[in-house]
DNA sequence: TCTCAATAAATTGTCGACATAATACTTTTG
DNA sequence: CAAAAGTATTATGTCGACAATTTATTGAGA
């Protein structure tokens, strides 16, 4: 399964072996990799850690050269800071950082949902519509359940990424900007009200892009990001992690 | 010097020593890494070549552990592609990635341009001016002399792009996407009629961020992009670097 | 007591070698 | 002769140890 030159176990970054078949002989450095993301995102880790080498390569009984590797794919994934010879930390939540990352996520997502009015076939989209549907009558979204809150917002983002058929895009989103995105909502305790919210405005965008309607369907997107954001802000705000 | 978050040692990557200040102690793997980075992009090491360690690091007299690292980068910047167990080739230039690469750019140097008519500083702007023409009376813009070409114009988007004061966006535009696009424009040849006119892009552009218009600065920026993208293509489709 | 220099400890960067998986080649079989 | 299976070779992933640099600690001097 190839998409356009960039090959599928890209997307193993994403989201556990959940979504995709996760490839059987994960290497040592892919191990260690999940484990440690998990850990960052989901503040086992807490956010501003140093991290040592030595430390974590005899906690997971490996070497340091795989440690290595999984650290640098860290990196890629702004999860972690390195400076040469030096170390790393584990990045600290900023309220500036959370205003970059979504003015960022704003632009791309709504990119992808302007390409995926164009790019999605019928099949896709009415998966897609499928998919809202099951999460609205199994799930009762409306009361605010977790599934929703979690895989459900996360699988409808995802598709729409892959929709854009652009395989830069979907490697930006998908791997670089979804975890540290993700580390935001977790270690802040994104159970808002804005679940029930988010449906309508998912239903919305799906509109649009059955339509064809890219513009509007990049409209729709970035407003629905830009709320997630002010949402996610108020709680940084107000939360003890300043600065 | 420290922005945002984001150490000025990012761009280490982005052009070699001439614009910014080369850190001193540039360990091995920095070394192999710009070298390798050249020798790609300028087409040194031909498009879809295999990658071989053991042959690099003996041509480079030091052992795999720091090329590994540097392929890691390479692989970052999309210049590489590594799949498990089997190893690395350089990337291909194809039209498919190259359409590709330039819809995220229009859409990532629009933001920029958009961020920076807001964010910039007057003195900023002013800076840009003055490169302008500078560029314009010193090096004979107009008749196509090639400093023009390589370094300023990298010089002009570069400080648009530091201008939007998004810390994600400069790295992904300066670290991740750059070079790739000087892979696309180096090896083919791009010394095009293109030239002059670009210039008169760029100063319309700035106007635009001048008077802190930023939807025209987008709007302006995205089509001097699009227009270079199609240029690219043209040069791309009647070459020998088919599908 | 505070500041600065010199030393000591720890950490990062690098090296050479081994284990495992992928590729190339040879041999066997239909 | 073609195709498949088995073997051989090479390359990647991983390991433990050394060198260089940074950080922490100690000591000296004002």
């Amino acid at each position: 399964m190839r998409l356009a030159g960039l090959k599928i176990g890209v997307f193993l970054n994403y989201v556990d072996k959940s979504m995709i078949e996760a490839k059987d002989p994960i290497t040592a450095s892919d191990r260690v990799l999940i484990a440690l993301r998990k850990a960052i995102v989901e503040g086992g880790i807490a956010a501003g850690t140093k991290i040592s080498e030595p430390e974590l390569a005899k906690q997971f009984d490996i070497s340091r050269a795989p440690l290595r590797e999984a650290l640098a794919r860290l990196e890629r994934c702004h999860l972690i800071e390195r400076t040469p010879n030096a170390g790393a930390r584990v990045v600290k939540l900023t309220v500036a950082g959370l205003k970059s990352l979504y003015e960022l996520r704003e632009t791309l997502e709504g990119m992808a949902a302007r390409l995926a009015a164009t790019q999605m076939t019928e099949q896709e989209i009415q998966d897609v519509r499928q998919l809202l549907d099951h999460h609205l009558s199994t799930q009762r979204v409306r009361e605010g359940e977790s599934y929703y809150q979690e895989a459900g917002d996360v699988d409808f983002h995802y598709r729409l990424i892959l929709g854009s058929k652009n395989p830069y895009l979907i490697n930006l989103l998908c791997d670089e900007l979804y975890h540290l995105v993700r580390m935001y909502r977790v270690q802040l305790g994104m159970n808002g009200p804005r679940v029930s919210r988010a449906f309508d405005e998912h239903k919305a965008i799906l509109n649009a892009i059955a339509a064809r309607d890219g513009e509007l369907a990049e409209l729709l997107m970035r407003r629905h990001i830009a709320a997630s954001g002010r949402n996610i802000e108020q709680h940084l705000q107000q939360g003890t992690l300043h600065d």
